[in-house]
DNA sequence: GGAATGATGTACT
DNA sequence: GTACATCATTCCG
């Protein structure tokens, strides 16, 4: 009996790492509508997925891990389905989903959630700003929900903060993908992928070229 | 509406 | 010193 259980629990487990373990792009677009739950000291809260970004280990010089480990991308370089959670511009903090085999350094960051539990701890947390707002953008949804540098290299299947992944994904026809946001290298790639008309984006996507 | 700006940790020249 | 996966504020048309 506990036995079953615990084989249960055991292959429950190693699906959720699976999910973590593919693409990297393919796990930025699966990521889209999937939740992201953050169980703190002072309350859930709790956000889905509306907009991510691919960074890669090859021919991305965008990508923090493009010039190799220091000690800030550590986490970058480590397991997949952890946190990789950086100070940017010194002030903010970036939420990634690490997602290539330990050591090669890929992940995802997350730039926008559509607040699904908790928008009154997300209020406290960012202070008297619009409610389409709190979690618009990878710094801001960083302190809605409460995520700090202290969650770096934390696991995404197990602990307080965590990644719920939905039963069934969107169609592709529903995910836009373009050009990252705030970056001056490798612009072109398009590897940021955002739920289609989410009133929740950090920016709208960009018009589709014509040439 | 948009452009400019300042706050500032980490990594690099 | 300079650049940077940002954001809120200020200034301008």
């Amino acid at each position: 009996m506990d036995g079953d259980r615990a084989d249960w629990s055991r292959s429950f487990r190693a699906a959720r790492r699976a999910e973590f373990e593919r693409e990297t792009i393919e796990v930025a677009r699966a990521l889209i509508g999937a939740v992201l739950l953050h169980q703190a000291s002072d309350g859930v809260a709790a956000g889905r997925i509306v907009e991510t970004e691919a960074y890669l280990a090859v021919d991305d010089p965008a990508s923090h891990s493009h010039r190799g480990p220091t000690p800030r991308n550590a986490s970058m370089f480590g397991a997949p389905g952890r946190a990789y959670v950086y100070t940017s511009y010194g002030m903010h903090r970036c939420f990634n989903v690490v997602t290539a085999p330990r050591g090669v350094g890929e992940a995802v960051l997350v730039r926008a959630l559509e607040p699904m539990a908790g928008s009154e701890l997300m209020r406290a947390r960012r202070g008297a700003v619009p409610d389409r707002n709190l979690c618009r953008g990878p710094g801001n949804l960083c302190v809605a929900l409460g995520i700090t540098r202290e969650h770096d290299g934390c696991s995404l299947s197990r602990g307080a903060l965590r990644i719920l992944w939905p039963r069934t994904a969107f169609a592709a026809s529903a995910i836009a993908s373009g050009p990252r946001v705030g970056i001056s290298r490798a612009v072109e790639l398009p590897l940021r992928f955002v739920l289609q008309g989410s009133a929740w984006l950090s920016r709208p996507p960009s018009a589709p070229r014509t040439i």
